[in-house]
RNA sequence: UCUUCAGUAGCUCAGUCGGUUAGAGCAUCUGACUGUUAAUCAGAGGGUCGUUGGUUCAAGUCCAACCUGAAGAGCCA
């Protein structure tokens, strides 16, 4: 076999290359044909689209052409041209086939014909190769790039915060516990408590649920900053919405009041959402007709339109006037339920809705209290079909005041002391918030199950791949 | 964790009132077909009916527990 530079299947539809020899090296995803012909649709991952290999038979044996399956992944050499059948603009007239590997058609798992998104949970490792996990996953890079290129083109700093954590009160969550001890022979103190200064750190570590705290820090000095990692729950949630290892993105910027980190928030989400759809049209098309009509114009809208932007109070009034029966009650101090803010966002205003001024009781700690007293300027970002996506807030810069949120709730502050000395030296007014990566995809693909949106999904009794 | 639904061929499903040999489509294999488009046509092979226990002359079907999956809820991003 001539050896010569490939060509990616997503640089081989240039009809400028029409009547030149290329290679294309990628895996079979269907072959069909007659004893004189056979097409071969080719993909290796750089696009949705399959390249057209034709096979004239006469040129190439049986036992050379047996083995190319669904599945198999081989290399082709031949020339490029305009398409004679229709269905495609482009196909590969081969001289030569190379086989790389094949795939036993009797246990190779992935069919030509669709698959359900469940069966293919159950072969993670194969399902990048499926035209849906193959566009979600591009997407999903995308939108990582997206998100890396808006900070840095606005001159914030990625701030890279600690997965392994020593404060147990992040705030959000149950944690996982990081441990070098024997779990067969745990060392033990005289009173009988696990002994955690033989442990690794010397002290009971876990990984972090957020990075805010140290965003915080890094806000206090940088000036603007963002986080964008992998971050771990350790809750018994089974939903469609939660995963126990999931991506998210905390920008924490200093002198920002609750306003500026609306703004922020909204231009935001209004710009990834853009990023995709100039970026994976292709991919967006496909998920569009497979899975949800909609989707497109959904993606539009959200760009196109300012988001509500709405105190508690006046939610709560909304929810109260609107003569709707919910399961759970309506009343001012009450946490908003799903079916409350599905209500809002997909009944009242039908758009996004930035909900601010929370009860303090039902926020956390590090929330500015507002002058009433009684509210703290949070504001969650809610968008229809996923509920909330992001969650901020300016935080409590007054010393005193932040203290006394922790010793009304109990907050466990020993090893919180570095936090707590952002406020005793040179405080400032800063703001920030978190965005869960995985959200912000199902939002942008479609997607209605968290664990479509990520390759490997960590989820209670489940970490095979 | 709670509630509801589901688990039958590699995949997606049907299986009546509990009844004697377990059904289809797709996939796979064999053959046919001179440009296919999830190709088409003909034939063949393929089953511990999630697991364990129970009721019954008889269980895929009824009962219980458990396992697994999904949806909704809680928690949250």
């Amino acid at each position: 076999m001539e050896t010569m530079k490939r060509t990616k299947v997503v640089d081989a539809f240039d009809a400028s290359l029409y009547g030149t020899k290329i290679n294309v090296k990628g895996w079979v995803r269907t072959r069909r044909g007659n004893k004189h012909v056979n097409f071969i649709a080719l993909n290796d991952g750089s696009t949705i689209k399959n390249i057209q290999v034709v096979v004239d038979l006469s040129k190439f044996t049986e036992a050379e052409m047996k083995p190319i399956t669904t599945g198999a992944c081989i290399s082709v050499v031949g020339v490029l041209v305009e398409s004679q059948g229709k269905g495609q603009q482009a196909e590969i007239q081969a001289e030569s086939i190379e086989l790389y590997g094949g795939a036993d058609p009797e246990s190779y798992p992935l069919q030509k014909k669709g698959h359900t998104l469940e069966f293919l949970r159950e072969i993670a490792h194969l399902r990048p190769r499926t035209n849906t996990f193959g566009a979600v996953l591009r997407i999903r890079h995308n939108l990582a790039y997206a998100i890396h290129k808006y900070f840095n083109d606005r001159g914030f700093f990625y701030l890279n915060t600690p997965l392994i954590t020593a404060s147990d009160c992040e705030g959000a969550g149950a944690m996982f516990q990081v441990t070098t001890l024997d779990l067969n022979n745990v060392p033990r103190t005289d009173d009988g408590a696990v002994d955690y200064s033989a442990d690794f750190f010397g002290k009971p570590t876990s990984l972090t649920v957020s990075g805010q705290l140290e965003g915080e820090l890094g806000a206090m000095s940088l000036g603007a900053i963002y986080t964008f990692g992998p971050t771990f729950r350790a809750e018994n949630s089974n939903t469609p919405r939660h995963l126990a290892e999931f991506w998210m993105v905390e920008p924490e910027v200093a002198f920002n009041e609750i306003e500026e980190n609306m703004d922020l928030a909204e231009d935001f989400l209004k710009y990834l959402v853009r990023y995709a759809l100039d970026h994976c049209q292709d991919d967006l098309e496909f998920l569009c007709q497979m899975y949800d009509k909609e989707l497109i114009d959904r993606l539009k809208f959200v760009v196109e339109n300012d988001f509500v932007r709405l105190p508690y109070t006046e939610g709560i009034k909304i929810l109260e006037e609107s003569g709707h029966k919910f399961e759970y009650p309506v009343y001012w101090g009450a946490d908003l339920q799903s079916e409350h803010e599905r209500f809002l966002v997909e009944e009242h205003f039908k758009k996004p809705v930035i909900l601010t001024d929370y009860p303090k009781e039902i926020k956390a700690f590090y929330m500015k209290l507002n002058d009433d007293g009684k509210t703290v300027r949070a504001m969650d970002v809610l968008f229809p079909r996923i509920g909330e996506i992001i969650g901020g807030s300016q935080r409590e810069e007054n010393y005193e005041k932040l203290l006394s949120r922790i010793e009304e709730l109990n907050i466990p502050m020993k090893d919180m002391w570095w936090y707590l000395d952002t406020r005793r030296f040179g405080t400032a007014p800063h703001s920030g918030f978190g965005l869960g990566f995985e959200r912000l995809l199902l939002f942008v693909t479609g997607m209605t199950n968290i664990r479509d949106v990520i390759p490997f999904p960590r989820t209670p009794k489940n970490a095979e791949f």
